[in-house]
DNA sequence: ATTAATAATGAAAACGACTATCAAAACCAA
DNA sequence: TTGGTTTTGATAGTCGTTTTCATTATTAAT
């Protein structure tokens, strides 16, 4: 899975005439470390603990990189942070995003996103994306 | 209409405890002859350039009571610009946006919207609003 | 009307996430 | 090795927005 991904990445950079270095390794290993939605100052973060000199902007540079090979999948929640999450192959999902704790709970529903593509349609719009978040408050939120 | 919302505005503001200054009645007149999604800095010259002394921070601050109030509804398209809209009682759309021309187009679906309550009550949210845009390319856009 | 308390304003500075710049370092094909 | 090219990271800059704070306006009480 991991070394999938790795290699995944390896190829993207050698048809892309990409340089292999340390970094983009280091930053690849955390980010496939991690799970859900990290933010990229907390990536970098984990990065810069076990790699004091790993800078900011490589960060940003270098998950730019991995969503443009298809590995990660830009995620805006509205605290103003982009996030990033792993993508998995034919996989699509959208989310519930708690106001209060942020926590996060991902869904899946054919219905709605051919509900959508029927829209798009209509409107004579061809689909590149979508974006569908419901916001509230979690079930242990609300009981408090 | 346009007194229906002054009125509403005035209500939510006494009940507020806020004091009626010049500044919020220009800008409220001028919001609300404005039409889909302006951002702030638009309205901002449009209030300058009748009133050239309203301050940047008071559009800001006052568009921020339109929606505390139930006036104005928040929109983020991702230009990194927040935008405003008219909120119409009773109505609720959401957006299909071209990617190049960024034209926008309003629908509604009710079943998408009954999907997402369904969604979120099996799993136990309680939903406080939701935001669904649809990318893509535009009819004109995808014919050139 | 005058006053006094307090809320609102606007110029300017600060903020925060991100991007650009550019000299130094790393990479890699020859 | 070498040398051309890419990548890096410190730093400065950008941009939309928020905060600060001295000044001004509003309002309720006199
Ligand atoms: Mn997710
Ligand atoms: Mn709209
Ligand atoms: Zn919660
Ligand atoms: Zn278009």
């Amino acid at each position: 899975m991991i070394l999938e991904k790795k290699k995944m990445f390896n190829d993207f950079a050698a048809a892309k005439g990409l340089r292999s270095t340390r970094q983009r390794d280091i930053i690849l290993d955390i980010f496939l470390s991690t799970h859900q939605h990290i933010s990229v100052e907390d990536l970098y973060f984990k990065v810069k603990s076990s790699n004091p000199g790993v800078g900011h902007a490589t960060v940003y540079r270098t998950l730019k990189l991995f969503v443009e090979c298809g590995l990660a999948r830009e995620v805006l929640f509205y605290d103003g942070q982009t996030r990033y999450e792993h993508v998995v192959a034919g996989e699509h999902h959208d989310h519930l995003v708690c106001t209060n704790c942020n926590s996060i709970v991902e869904f899946e529903n054919e219905t709605i996103e051919m509900l959508q593509n029927e829209i798009a349609a209509r409107h004579g719009f061809q689909i590149k994306g979508h974006k569908l978040e419901i916001y509230g408050l979690c079930s242990s939120c609300r009981r408090q």
